[in-house]
DNA sequence: TAGTGGTCTAGACCACAGA
DNA sequence: CTGTGGTCTAGACCACTAA
């Protein structure tokens, strides 16, 4: 991919990942310390430091301090995500985005959003149901559940012109979230909403984020038909 | 989750997370530039740049020569998914890890494998489908094909004790990969083998890894019904 | 062209964990 | 105790790009 001239560190991690590639670096095996390849590869230690802890966080190498840095015997392989606005990633295909909203209303949640959000049986909360289309063919459903509690702003807010998806993203800041992704059959409400089959397979992805200890929001994105999710390796 | 004393560069990120978090700085708006904040923060100038290095490569910063350091607009959510061997993952939540063999053997490859692999229509490849369970419950399908044209040691190998699943990520190195996720309905073999019902939703992850230009092998892992894949955010 | 981030260096000290 | 990686510093030069 990357066709520009390689900086020092990254020549560096180039060489070691290419004696790993072929070998000559077995897994399970020790490489030299970075004092001894920092005077092979004519550099400071700190440039060596730079590229084996990169290829280290990618999984190729395991380093501990004493022990040395060893070839991974098992490269955890990890993809990295991105996860974009719904309305960025339909653009980004060059399609028409458009936003219906079908449901805003406080209400009582199910059991599933209760546990999540650690909170009574009885609390009320504000429930967002909206479809976003591409090319006014249905795209995802998002069944978002916001603790109002936490966010009073939102009791404010209308969700016709813009989803709840991009005005929390856009001003409720959060310190971490989680993500569940998972295969569905498509409920007969679902299936309306995105044009196809009751009990078709769906792929889904449920989201939580959190402010600290306090759930902000929880949403279940299902895509229509057809939805594929990639990412390199 | 940390509960270590922070070095400097992790002090002076947590300093510049607050900052965001709080909107004393906020989305879209110029931070100071590195030399200022070096002073501001009695550091190195490098030990700054590591620490909004690491937020921008997190998006919750943009970073450009000259124009400087913003707050990110569209923080565009990084998720790592770390990708194990299906026995670590198993093994991890400590269940009894067994593999079966339903299939070994050279054939013609259907379309979506030729595709994948570039090749023409009536090549030979090497088919591998496996079952893996955990608690003798059926918990994932492998079913895969080998290039045994670019990998001719495959010929010789019997994937009845260990998974090709293994044996190629510890034995065959490669450049890169790409993965997909989607949502299948339950075929009736697929049914059978996951000790579930036509037509149920399931969760599959399809793996092709490259040698540079040459893909080696792809695979069509189908979790068993329930499976959910997670990662934090 | 000038301001900003990106990288590099030599040297230093520290923290961890193997022997 | 000692070898190894982890981090920090001051200073320097480079590379990109907005003005």
């Amino acid at each position: 991919m990357t066709r520009h001239s390689l900086t020092n560190w990254q020549a560096v991690m180039a060489e070691v990942e290419r004696r790993i590639y072929t070998r000559e670096w077995k897994p399970g095996q020790s490489i030299p310390n970075e004092a001894d390849l920092a005077i092979e590869f004519g550099c400071a230690r700190v440039t060596v430091n730079r590229a084996l802890q990169t290829l280290a966080s990618n999984g190729l190498l395991d380093r501990r301090r004493k022990a040395g840095t060893r070839v991974a015997l098992h490269p955890i392989s990890k993809a990295t995500l991105q996860i974009p606005l719904i309305r960025k990633e339909i653009e980004a295909s060059k399609k028409v985005y458009r936003y219906h909203l079908k449901l805003q209303q406080i209400e009582a949640a199910p059991d599933w959003v209760n546990a999540r959000f650690g909170l009574a049986k009885d609390v009320l909360l504000f429930h967002v149901i909206a479809l976003h289309t591409a090319d006014n063919k249905p795209y995802v459903i998002e069944d978002r559940w916001i603790n109002c509690i936490a966010l009073a702003e939102v009791l404010s807010m209308r969700f016709d012109s813009i989803s709840a998806n991009e005005w929390l993203l856009q001003s409720i800041p959060y310190t971490h979230g989680d993500i569940v992704f998972r295969a569905l059959n498509a409920s007969i409400e679902q299936a309306e909403l995105l044009d196809t089959k009751e009990n078709k397979a769906l792929f889904e992805i449920e989201r939580t984020t959190w402010d600290h200890d306090t759930a902000l929001t929880t949403v279940r994105l299902v895509f229509h038909a057809g939805y594929q999710m990639n990412t390199a390796l």
